[in-house]
DNA sequence: TTGAAAGCGCTAACAA
DNA sequence: TTGTTAGCGCTTTCAA
């Protein structure tokens, strides 16, 4: 058991001085002399003193929590990444003296989120993935409330922060290009996610001039793989996988068919991760920092709250890993 | 944009009645006419109007959030079972008008959960895992907030809500047994788990009788892998795996090996999960369900944050599937 | 530099 | 059945 929970009359009243030279003491704000000041503080820090965070919230009608809300049906691999990313929040978040507070949506069902937010328990909200049309974020406008996606939109007036997908995208097709391939193929996910738009719209760029294929919406394990045998079947010289879960089955499907890489076909991936990180050969890959990316957010978001207005996008940096699965 | 966001006076003042019949007709506390009663609720239905949850927290001093506690080093694997367990947990909060306040923890690092106690964010804490002599555990004692843990733990006086591991090992384990497997090799993780412990008795209990090797604390592939290049050696009849990740690398291992299962060797897992579900042989192991695990463990809380005192420890129940991969 | 006092929006004794 | 009133613990004008 902690002491009894002390307030700022007991602590004013202990120290005769009032309520507002302890409330000042501890904010910093309003001029106070030193000498009291470290006064307060010492009492506060001896008896171990914590303003009750609810009366300040009522006061200043502040929560001081943010809502992070990532997808309730993730896959394992982007489970993954979301973790990382909420702890960049996490981190964030706690250095600003704020909690973060959980909701999952299912793609489209947004329920979850729409309560916090009528409820009015959090300050500003963290999107942690962005759809094509996204319910949340109209959700969000709506409410007026302070927050920003992880990954891009085309909403207008979002903050967004997100890693230069596309421009990642198409400078790794365009090396793949220069190097010589003559051929490729785009297997993909779902379109309705913006990422996946931005890395299709990367590659087509970036291989601009040479036949491509796009294997697109391959949700299950079966699609992609027949993605594969497609592929193969068109003599296809690289594969570029949308992400780290595609390149994980498609290693497994080539492996599977004893198809080497990378004399018989080429292979990158647009995502890298601990999934493929390993692979032998290594694979050509783009790499990304999500715990940074969830940091960045959550950085902006506060600012946010704290009435700033940050530039409408950030595109947070990636790095290109040219390996040995591509020559 | 809501409308601009009303106050429980102002439903007062406009209705012609007192804050207390307002707030009384909301929470159905108190005797009130239904007629009042009925044309408070169907203003606030018209205003839209949600009472403001900090000041409610204030008066009743109460946060009505729980906070959510969860390794932030997880595995993939684990990450799964953690998603799926706070998606329980999540719903029975918000069928309380709770919200869920998200804390990571690295192993014996506690600051995060330390913060929001010493912060009081909380009404009571879930502590998504049980280490052997768990930091967090006592932290909790000391705050003397309602907590309860998933997972079992050796500690006194700690509202536990767990799957009967040692049991359903110790079942299956001896049903291996009575189909007459000569011996038998338990794989298993880190022993500072409680439930690596009780797995691991659940399989000697189970197996008494039966000649057992153990290979414990593998923590990477290589170890795992290690482990399964001994107990072919050793001509070991059946590999049970602690959990799932652990099958999942055995599996990869004897594939690589070329070894036929359950001609060569039988192969069982403590935990299924997505990961070993869909392989051929379908493989004998145990199915749990993480949800309701988080649910009742929510719902639990919320029980003891109202001043029940419930029972120490909830079993929740489990399948046994017996497949191909035993015979 | 400090303090008094009025909120923030709700709940809950106590009265009527 | 309803209302009055005093908090909950903090912040923030406004005065001194």
């Amino acid at each position: 058991m902690t002491t009894e929970n002390l307030t700022i009359d007991d602590i004013a009243r202990e120290l005769g001085v009032s309520k507002t030279t302890v409330s000042r003491s501890i904010s910093g704000k309003g001029r106070i002399s030193e000498a009291t000041r470290r006064r307060v503080l010492d009492y506060i820090e001896k008896k171990n003193y914590r303003p009750n965070p609810v009366a300040r919230g009522l006061a200043q009608s502040r929560t001081y929590n943010i809502g992070w809300v990532v997808p309730g049906d993730s896959e394992m691999t982007t489970l993954f990444f979301f973790q990382k990313c909420m702890q960049g929040v996490i981190d964030a978040a706690t250095e600003a003296d704020y909690d973060v507070l959980i909701t999952t949506v299912y793609d489209h069902n947004i329920n979850g989120l729409q309560r916090v937010l009528d409820n009015r328990k959090v300050d500003g909200v963290i999107l942690g993935q962005t759809l094509i049309r996204d319910p949340g974020i109209l959700a969000l406008k709506k409410s007026g409330i302070p927050f920003v996606t992880i990954g891009s939109t085309e909403e207008k007036n979002v903050v967004q922060v997100d890693n230069d997908h596309m421009r990642a995208c198409r400078e790794l097709s365009s090396i793949l290009k220069m190097k010589g391939i003559a051929s490729a193929a785009l297997i993909g996910g779902t379109e309705d996610k913006v990422v996946t738009r931005s890395r299709r719209q990367g590659f087509e760029e970036g291989m601009a001039g040479v036949p491509v294929e796009f294997h697109m919406n391959c949700e299950k394990n079966e699609e992609i793989e027949r993605a594969v045998e497609d592929v193969l079947r068109n003599r296809i010289e690289c594969i570029v996988c949308e992400d780290d879960r595609i390149c994980y089955v498609v290693l497994g499907k080539l492996k599977k068919e004893g198809i080497r890489i990378p004399d018989q076909v080429r292979v990158a991936s647009f995502y890298n991760s601990a999934l493929i990180e390993e692979y032998q050969p290594a694979i050509t890959s783009l790499k990304y920092d999500p715990m940074s990316l969830g940091y960045t957010a959550c950085r902006t978001l506060l600012s946010m709250i704290d009435g700033e207005k940050p530039k409408a996008r950030q595109m947070l940096g990636y790095e290109l890993m040219l390996r040995a699965s591509t020559l």
